[in-house]
RNA sequence: GCCGAGAUAGCUCAGUCGGUAGAGCAGCGGACUGAAAAUCCGCGUGUCCCCAGUUCGAUUCUGGGUCUCGGCA
């Protein structure tokens, strides 16, 4: 017995199944859900994030869904000290931490106990660090980076102007390489004792039910759910309205482009999105697959998951 | 039915003065430590419609065929 807290968590790429698997789950193992979904912490981005309904959250108790407005920051950092906070409450409460989401790198943030600094991101510094990249290029950020931190350098490429940024903010504002976390984070000892299933399906199989989805997400109104959160005054820059599907359709609000290009443009970000979600979730060993589509469905799904959890508590 | 144009990657198309071919989009693979549904990197995946002829060699030239799209009937 290591005194580790057990953790199950189930991952997947959007449309795989993941809520309806974890709705299953969740009164089974009398316990909750902790979304791991970065989109869903948006509160008014419901339609187009696929939110769990109200009728289903009363089921299910489900945590870190609607945590900031849409023009309010969010980071991983945040999510990380949320989620595990709400899972040593639940361990001790004697509930089963369950977090189910699409985001790889809240997940990773939390399982793996990430080390972060102390200070987050800065929209000053941000903003003049752009206004450099745009004049400058990205690569000249990348020479000042690699005169600060080469280990961060080595590992930035020239062009990812994001972590270049960020990399040169951890520096200035800590004055210690970022390149550090991540060394602090490998000695660390994981804090949990991990169950991890990963949904799939067969590429065709996902690409529609990602199509369908998104039609059935504008069937509900989504267009119009932008249109709302516009008129109520978020900008198209604020964070939410960045999220895939509201940033296309503001530009289709905004007139920029047609109905039928945001559609289009949505589905194929969307495909995309799922094979990053893919490739992030592959590259867990320990990932144990399920695919809904297999014999058994979400039935032979429940019992593995179940017989799993029954060991990992043994 | 006649006349014309075309047929090359999943799609739209370029090209080869005869030496088995390349763009965009789509797709595939990967990275990821405070924006992550973000940001970034890498990769052509091909009976060049079919059959015959000419040729050392045909996706390319010639003939025939098939199909598609225009126009005329």
């Amino acid at each position: 017995m290591t005194g580790k807290i057990p953790l199950l968590v189930l991952a997947g790429p959007t449309a795989a199944g993941k809520s309806d698997l974890a709705l299953r789950l969740a009164p089974l193992l009398e316990t909750d859900i902790i979304s791991a979904d970065s989109a869903q912490v948006y509160r008014g981005l419901d339609i187009g994030t696929a939110k769990p309904s109200a009728g289903e959250r009363r089921q299910v108790r489900h945590h870190l869904i609607d945590m900031v407005d849409p023009d309010e920051d969010y980071s991983v950092a945040d999510y990380q000290r949320d989620a595990q906070r709400l899972i040593g409450r639940l361990w001790s409460g004697g509930r089963l931490p369950f977090m189910v989401g699409g985001t790889g790198l809240y997940l990773r943030a939390v399982t793996e106990n990430y080390a972060f600094g102390k200070r987050g991101g800065e929209g000053v510094f941000r903003r003049r660090l752009e206004a450099e990249a745009d004049a400058a290029g990205s690569e000249a950020l990348h020479e000042r980076l690699r005169a600060r931190d080469p280990a961060a350098a080595e590992r930035i490429h020239p062009r990812d102007r994001r972590r270049i940024i960020r990399a040169l903010e951890v520096f200035t504002l800590e004055g210690r390489p970022i390149s550090e976390q991540v060394e602090r984070t490998r000695k660390g000892e994981a804090p949990y004792r991990l169950l991890t299933f990963g949904l799939t399906l067969p590429r065709p199989l996902l690409y529609r039910a990602i199509e369908e989805r998104v039609e059935a997400m504008l069937e509900r109104g989504f267009l119009e759910e932008v249109r709302t959160l516009l008129s109520r005054g978020y900008r198209r820059s604020s964070p939410g309205l960045q999220i895939l599907g509201y940033r296309q359709l503001a530009a289709c609000i905004a007139g920029e482009i047609s109905r039928e290009e945001a559609v289009r443009e949505i589905k194929t970000q969307t495909r995309r999105l799922a094979k990053r979600q893919l490739t992030w979730f592959r590259r867990d060993r320990n990932m144990r697959w399920l695919d809904l589509s297999a014999a058994g469905g979400v039935e032979r799904a429940v019992e593995i998951i179940r017989g799993g959890v029954k060991e990992i508590l043994a």
